[in-house]
DNA sequence: CCTACCGATCGGTAGG
DNA sequence: CCTACCGATCGGTAGG
């Protein structure tokens, strides 16, 4: 009995798995039910025993992604560090999160248009909100002068799609190492390109 | 006849044009030729005494974009400026091209996947190319001590994605001028968020 | 530039 | 989990 119900819910898994990775290489529009059930290893009918339509796999990777990023958040605004530190281990916790969970952080941060609603404008408010949030830590070290004086929108932009940049770097052969590459890329966001002689 | 001929090239135009606005909005494969159609005021069926298909639209889109970048690449790896200088009037250029030709730039950047060979290697090789000698004006700017010694290609990666964040601010309400955007940035790349007091 | 239409493929369901 | 199948929609063509 346990069993089963194990069972079932890891078959949920690999499908939720096969599909991150198929809506990240071809985009969610050009993935078919029935190129998915081939890599899951099923007909494309026997799919919905285990997810109620294409949009609700989306839905699932979308809103674990953004669960996880909203918990972290939480964590890093009540703490009592710098500001410019709390920017660091925010910029680090995305670029672990790049690496580690790449399917699915890619798709969500991709495909998230083909949401249907009322799960599009929850998910895009969130997105807002986030945002938000990370602007105002940046205005906080801008304010205590630990941060430069720039427009924190801007840098929030600048910060989220940077490391959305690993993306490259994940399928690249000749690359640098994991720790590597999150140092690099810490020190080009936090001290910049040129060199201070 | 010349009018014939200018009417027709400008109708062509039209097609590219809202094609693009459409392919960035909703993604190349979830835009039909219909809604296409639709938008530009004629039957589906009439787009194709135009183009002839609907990947022709983004290969014309893809390349034209291309061209315009590799161009500007031309021109800047062959003058005399400091490596540093020389960074800053790329990230200018990728922060105007996001500006002014927002739809095919952005379209150019995340729905080239959905070419069709010989263009898609194509397009690959030229992104490829392009890459390299942008890390190679930075590895220069290194050896010449103007440049922090990081990651070359790791500081391409986040150069490219970091403009691609004006998607975002193209489509927010209450933002800072276009001017103000790009002096942030290129502050916020060339010497980062920290201030050194 | 339109009407009429093609074969292919889509997401999803019925019934077992 | 499968076979059989649904209506809808897709990119594109023929012919005028």
């Amino acid at each position: 009995m346990a069993k089963t119900v194990r069972k079932r819910a890891s078959k949920k898994e690999l499908i939720l798995q096969k599909a991150a990775a198929m809506f990240r290489e071809k985009g969610f529009a050009a993935t078919s039910m029935r190129d998915l059930a081939e890599t899951v290893g099923i007909e494309a009918a026997s799919l919905y025993n285990h997810i109620r339509s294409k949009n609700e796999i989306l839905e699932a990777i979308c809103f674990d992604v953004a669960n996880s990023f909203n918990a972290n958040m939480e964590g890093t605004e009540s703490s009592n560090e710098k500001s410019i530190l709390k920017i660091e281990k925010l910029l680090r916790f995305h670029i672990r999160q790049m690496i580690e969970n790449y399917e699915e952080v890619y798709v969500s941060d991709r495909e998230w248009k083909h949401l249907d609603e009322p799960y599009l404008s929850n998910f895009q408010a969130q997105r807002r909100n986030y945002r938000k949030k990370f602007a105002s830590i940046i205005e906080q070290g801008i304010v205590k002068n630990e941060i430069r004086n720039i427009d924190a929108p801007t840098a929030v932009l600048i910060i989220l799609h940077a490391v959305s940049g690993i993306e490259s770097w994940h399928r690249s052969r000749a690359r640098i190492s994991a720790g590597e590459l999150e140092d690099n890329m810490v020190m080009i966001m936090i001290d910049g390109l040129r060199k201070h002689s």
